[in-house]
RNA sequence: UCCUCAGUAGCUCAAUGGUAGAGCAACCGGCUGUUAACCGGUAGGCUGCAGGUUCGAGUCCUGCCUGGGGAGCCA
């Protein structure tokens, strides 16, 4: 007997097969029963009808609970009638194991029982949908990244310090010595690109900010990319691309999913064919200013401040030419205008904020160096970074992208707890 | 840390200061095409915790705890 995934059993129709997965759903009349089975890769609905199955098999199958993990053999056909497509009449079924009292019924359910019970949750055919669209994702960037020449570099979890001395970090015991997990591989990759040219890396990400809004997670994955010999106009041409490819990618191979997610695609299809929005920090302003926004020039953006510039674009907009004091030390500043660094946000529509940060490295060195000791960082442990200024510096730019808030903008979810499988959130770590 | 909303059955929610209820899930029964099936029945409660006001508190007051949404900060 063939054992069949049920993403491919459109290919048996007419066959006797063998399925393995659990049960979703269960409805039943006096000689008629509906089993909903998963396994992961799909549903369909068996139909078990009691003269075909014998009064034993079909009075088992009545006390049969949500989530009972089954073997299940019978007929493949199409039906209308079935909400997948097909549809398999039950010949006969056996019991992997039964599940008592499933928490989560059909019905709806609280975000913090839900949170709960994330490890149950994800079973469920949004959360299934979302886990692979966000596989996707990675795999389009990765692909990207592979095509135009990026090595990948694995940046270490564990560090010595501060990548940039500003938010709030996990601290460590490291045999006697403090460490800190990584919130940002960037000054690690700085390193590689001066040996590969073109490297990224691609790791979880950690802040121990009391932040708990929707846009938010404790731990988080970030995709950093590092570019020598790459300045920073070119630098915003690569990320645009590499956001058109993996927004086409998704739109191809993941029509289903998005339409499970009920997400609205019309928006997600002109990206690829759209010419990304470039606007200054000082035109930001105006706008803002002309909008009625509290803000002045030498501010950094509030989340309405963001949601106001995006939603004045149709796609994705970048907004660069911040003012250096609000940012990073290690951003070179414009060369006419030493009060603003080579730095851009990319923006996303419809509300979902900064999805990336990028911008062309600070490569002289006295001037790092009168950075370090501006911001009062500790320069010792910074000896290795000023290195790769000393020993044949040259002009490089890179960025991050936030895996999380590129998940849920592109399935159109409101809040980030959905774009990772076990999300890490204020006073929040089980399960 | 601040602002704001909420906490009642396993889940989602009702209940003018006057005997704590429904739907779903569970269990029992009915139904040969159900689509979160439907119909009938059974069981299920220290109303987040601690005080206070009152003849009487799920409801009003105070404090605390937990969670949601937002701000700041950021990806």
């Amino acid at each position: 007997m063939a054992k069949v995934l049920l993403k491919d059993i459109g290919q048996h129709v007419g066959q006797e097969v063998t399925i393995r997965g659990w049960l979703y759903n269960h409805r039943s009349s006096g000689k008629i029963q509906f089993l909903i089975i998963r396994d992961g890769t799909g549903f369909i609905q068996g139909v078990m009808v009691k003269n075909d199955v014998g009064e034993e098999v079909f009075s088992l199958a009545q006390g049969l609970t949500q989530e009972t993990s089954l073997e299940v053999t019978g007929h493949v056909k199409e039906d209308d009638r079935s909400p997948w497509g097909y549809e398999l009449a039950i010949s006969g079924f056996e019991i992997i194991a039964r599940a008592e009292d499933y928490p989560i019924s059909l019905k709806e359910h609280g975000v913090d029982f839900l949170l709960d019970h994330r490890h149950l949750w994800m079973r469920t055919p949004r959360q299934v949908a979302i886990m692979r669209v966000r596989d996707s994702i990675i795999r389009a960037i990765r692909q990207w990244l592979h095509d135009n020449g990026f090595c990948l570099i694995d940046a270490p979890i564990l560090t010595p310090a501060a990548c940039e001395g500003t938010t709030t970090l996990f601290e460590t015991d490291y045999f006697g010595e403090k460490a800190y997990l990584s919130q940002s591989g960037q000054l690690y990759m700085e390193a590689a690109a001066m040996a590969l040219g073109r490297v990224y890396c691609f790791g979880p990400t950690f802040r121990a900010e009391k932040s708990k809004t929707r846009r938010h997670l404790i731990e988080f994955w970030m995709m950093e990319p590092e570019m020598a010999f790459v300045e920073h106009d070119e630098n915003m041409d690569i990320q645009e691309e590499l956001v058109k490819y993996v927004i086409s990618q998704i739109l191809e191979h993941h029509k289903q999913d998005l339409a499970a997610l009920e997400r609205d695609v019309s928006r997600l299809e002109k990206i690829p064919n759209m010419k990304f929005a470039r606007i200054t920090y000082d035109e930001a302003i105006d706008f803002l200013r002309e909008k009625g926004h509290d803000i002045k020039w030498g501010d950094d953006f509030g989340a309405p401040d963001e949601t106001a510039l995006a939603s004045h674009h149709e796609g994705p907009v970048f907004v660069e030419g911040f003012p250096a004091h609000i940012k990073a030390f290690y951003m070179k500043p414009h060369a006419d205008r030493p009060d603003i660094v080579l730095a851009a946000d990319l923006l996303a529509p419809e509300g979902y904020g900064e999805i990336i940060g990028g911008s062309q490295r600070l490569d002289d060195l006295d001037l790092l160096l009168k950075r370090i000791k501006e911001h009062k960082l500790p320069q010792q442990a910074f000896e290795w970074y000023l290195d790769l200024r000393r020993y044949g510096s040259v002009p490089h730019s890179g960025f991050g992208i936030g895996l999380e808030r590129l998940v849920a903008w592109i399935c159109g979810l409101d809040h980030l707890r959905e774009a990772i499988p076990f999300p890490r959130l204020l006073n929040r770590i089980y399960p």
